[in-house]
DNA sequence: ATTTTAATACGAAATAAATCGTACTTAATT
DNA sequence: AATTAAGTACGATTTATTTCGTATTAAAAT
């Protein structure tokens, strides 16, 4: 059983919460190319999927189309090639997809996942200095 | 097309590189307490699943006994109830799902990932601290 | 004007993952 | 000894996801 909508009726408002349904595995890499890009046509976004992946135009197009009915991108119709925008916030999607990690693989441990990921590529010395810099804007916190 | 396994003969040695596979998503709740358990049966597992998921007890069974047809976990059949026990390390699963993750979802920067995961969660002075050794060490190399 | 090219639409097949029911077995209880 | 309880095995179904072929349409090129 999977909680989808729930919905409150205060006096005459209604406030509808929807629950965001996370983008499969090929719905994201998608995604990922359409927060880059900001926007892009099929074409676009297949030239690039088909740089690392083996995988058919009009597989492509379906997926895009799924997404389309999924609310999950926005497109633009004025032209024949229809020009495709995300429609999901990329720092909430970001934010539920490690939050869904962060449980299931880390045990809710943000310090494990944290020290994991920057084993793991090697940051730049700004980059680091960046990280610092948040690290201490959380502890005033 | 997906690359399993490569194979390579060295005069009379022979290396294979086996691709871990990715755990799904209830492979991965289970694998998770497993690791935390460090062992334990099916019955004992299916009660902390059930805690947080409406499942069937054969169905959690049915999922223990694919992973050890994958051979992501082992089991001790001495008694009737079997003892399963994590196969996979826990470190190279957790790294290989994170490497994914940034990849698809966070454009391939740890930095972006790093900081939303920290913002997220509010890690304590003490993981702070840790966090900040890390990154003393990180630059050090 | 005709042909070719490049799009979308969409059903349907293939594959993957999750769920569950039923058969069977063994241990514990009566 | 018979019954009940608690396991495993596993096929089959359901649901989700991915892939692709074919029809159709519209624009561009000839």
């Amino acid at each position: 059983m999977n909680i989808r909508f729930a919905s409150y009726i205060f006096g005459t408002k209604e406030i509808v919460e929807q629950k965001m349904n996370k983008p499969t595995e090929s719905e994201l890499e998608i995604l990922s190319l359409l927060w880059e890009l900001k926007e892009a046509s099929v074409r676009q976004i297949h030239e690039r999927l088909s740089q690392t992946k083996d995988t058919g135009y009009t597989t492509t197009l379906k997926t895009m189309q799924i997404m389309y009915t999924k609310g999950m991108v926005t497109r633009d119709e004025e032209n024949r090639s229809h020009i495709y925008r995300p429609a999901t916030n990329q720092q909430e999607t970001q934010k539920s997809l490690l939050k869904n990690l962060m449980s299931t693989a880390f045990g809710g441990s943000s310090k494990k996942l944290v020290m994991q990921a920057l084993g793991q590529d090697n940051p730049s010395k700004d980059e680091i200095n960046e990280i610092r810099a948040f690290l201490d804007q959380l502890e005033n916190n």
